[in-house]
RNA sequence: GCGCCCUUAGCUCAAUUGGAUAGAGCGUCUGACUACGGAUCAGAAGGUUGCAGGUUCAACUCCUGCAGGGCGCACCA
């Protein structure tokens, strides 16, 4: 495909330089799609970087290195200088023909094997299982679910993971809430502290534990109670957080507990001083054993350090692992669950909310410490969503109880809806959401324009069956009638479509597809209003025919990598 | 105080990573099928890319300073 062609433009290009006199040693030939159609296929910068180097004219050059161009005709039909010394290429048409075939014969036309089966572990969503997800769990797991998806198109070989914190501080007083909630139930008066968790979904925990056990937990010692409900607690939660991501369209390979992490191995760990303080050989002292080695453990002010700030990543101070009460740190575990993800992958990535961003430092030292190279471990920051409800914006937390969960937004706009909103947007970026907005039914929706792009190929393709005319193989239709410039516009907007999608995934941009589609979908519309599909001439028809399901084809390939539907009728 | 993210059309966002005339959707205005789905299409208006400098053939993009918004800055997770 286009791959191919600059391929072979670039070794012409370097060919016809040297002949021309100039010295392109060093120079890697780029080539951009141009904005304007005008300006061709492709075009490439080249020659300004050696006008640069060379201190001579670009435009000069670049008729000397034109006029001694020798190009494939059968991909490139014209070549010429621009502006100020660019040289754009126009595909021929035999090309753009080309692709239509591939499109119309294999299912695997945008797919690139430029991942080389590299194993990459994508964890996200990994929220606490001590509350409902939340809208940014919406927008981390639609963004996650579908850069897993761009990265296995590429060639990747992916896991898609979620982190399950059933550890520490919050799950003890997750266990608080629910047994005080518990004796509120038997009339109990109680008094429910500020750091508590408020929300209704607590009291639901409660009443079920109340509608299968009764009050036997009563009699219980709090603090036997509190471990009890925990642990209940926390499955539920995991569980409940399960079905919510399956109901929503996204489905995780691997659910790791932190506990895991935690539990004791019989492994042989190295005998040093600074090690007793680990309590049980574990993952988690088996991770702090390989820092000990590299000399990157400290004692001070009664705990054990990591010394980040020796480890080229940008921390700025170093960080406890063992605190002076003995327990250990968030840290020091997820510095092991990196080795054990790294135990399995070649390559992480980690999709974090907004107030993580200040941890990336560490855990980058932490990484770069266990002998891996900074660019296997990337940290996306899924910034904030601000919900706007009723024109004005909503407020959310957790501790409060007043939060709008992801089961109840996606609920109200549906998913196809709700993720598309997400992935429009590039991950990075602060999103309003605006839920009245969503909510409509509407054209101001940009998915309906996608999916009825869609259904409306669909339709005329029905159309035209029960019109009789059976729709051919591309290799069986004169595929040279299509030449109206809506139909070469389409064709090479199709022609794009591998490059953006390899472009989406190493560069982990989601929002290039959605805004490719609309694209498509623009010129598939403004074709439709232009030209009949379905006409008297059998054999432009046949050659129509093949170009939108080709359309289709790729629509449908787009929404599938987006995890959105792509309905027949809507 | 320090660090990170953000600031582009009335609104919500893009801009192929330094390229050519900064683009879409919504909203506003004017129009379009007696034919394949009007959830569509054609056109118009709308900009000193927060401000001020700098780097170069070329800056929304890189550098410096300033302003505004958000989030961090724990022996919480």
């Amino acid at each position: 495909m286009l791959e191919k062609v600059r391929q072979n433009l670039k070794s012409a290009l370097k060919k016809a330089a040297s002949e021309a006199g100039f010295e392109s040693d060093g120079i890697e030939i780029g080539f951009d799609v141009p904005r304007h159609l005008k300006f061709g296929d492709l075009s490439t910068n080249f020659v300004m970087q050696i006008a640069k180097r060379t201190k001579i004219n670009p435009r000069e050059a670049a008729e000397k290195i034109l006029a001694r161009l020798i190009v494939d005709k059968t991909m490139v039909s014209k070549c010429e200088i621009a502006g100020a010394g660019f040289i754009n290429f126009f595909l021929s048409e035999g090309h753009l023909f080309d692709l239509l075939l591939k499109v119309d014969e294999s299912e695997s036309f945008a797919e690139s094997d430029a991942g080389r089966g590299t194993r990459i572990n994508i964890e996200f969503v990994s929220a606490n299982p001590v509350g409902p997800l939340n809208v940014v769990n919406a927008r981390a797991a639609a963004v996650g679910s579908c850069l897993a998806n761009l990265l296995k198109n590429a060639g990747f070989s992916v896991t898609k993971e979620f982190y399950i914190n059933d550890v520490g501080n919050q799950t003890n007083i997750f266990g608080k809430s629910i047994s005080l909630r518990y004796e509120e139930l038997f009339g109990k008066k109680i008094v429910f502290p500020e750091d508590c968790y408020a929300g209704e979904y607590v009291k639901d925990i409660a009443g079920r534990i109340k509608s299968e056990d009764g009050d036997k937990y009563l009699v219980f010692p709090e603090e036997k109670r509190i471990s009890i409900f925990k642990s209940k607690g926390l499955g539920w939660m995991v569980n409940d957080q399960g079905k919510s991501l399956s109901s929503y369209g996204v489905e995780f390979d691997l659910w790791y507990p932190e506990l895991l992490l935690h539990a004791p191995e019989e492994k042989k760990l190295p005998d040093l001083p600074i090690l007793k303080r680990y309590p049980v050989n574990n993952k988690v002292k088996a991770a702090a054993a390989m820092l000990a080695e590299k000399g990157l453990l400290k004692e001070e002010d009664g705990a054990v350090w990591f010394m980040s700030t020796a480890v080229n990543a940008g921390d700025d101070k170093d960080r406890v692992l063992i605190k002076k009460d003995g327990e250990l740190t968030y840290l020091s575990a997820d510095i092991a669950y990196h080795k054990e993800k790294f135990d399995r992958a070649d390559k992480l990535i980690n999709i974090w909310g907004p107030d993580h961003h200040g941890y990336i430092p560490r855990m980058r030292a932490a990484v770069i410490a266990l002998g891996h190279k900074t660019e296997d471990f990337s940290v996306l920051i899924a910034q904030q969503v601000n919900l706007i409800k009723d024109g004005q914006p909503f407020k959310m937390s957790k501790r409060k109880g007043s939060f709008i969960t992801m089961d109840e937004l996606v609920e109200d706009v549906g998913p196809d809806a709700a993720k598309y909103f997400f992935l429009r947007r590039s991950l990075e970026s602060h999103l309003d959401f605006d839920m009245d907005l969503a909510k409509k039914h509407t054209d101001e929706n940009p998915v309906f324009y996608v999916q009825y792009a869609h259904a409306r190929i669909f339709n005329v393709i029905e159309h035209a069956k029960t019109s009789g005319i059976e729709p051919k193989k591309a290799s069986e239709v004169k595929l040279s009638l299509l030449k109206e410039p809506e139909e070469l516009e389409l064709l090479k907007k199709i022609n794009n479509l591998p490059d953006t999608l390899l472009h989406a995934a190493l560069e982990s941009a989601p929002h290039l597809v959605p805004k490719y589609l609309e694209e498509l979908a623009g010129l598939f519309h403004s074709f439709y209003n232009k030209h009949r599909v379905v006409t008297e001439d059998l054999e432009l028809t046949l050659a129509r025919l093949v170009l939108i399901n080709a359309v289709r084809k790729v629509i449908k390939k787009g929404l599938d990598l987006l995890g959105v539907s792509a309905p027949s009728r809507m």
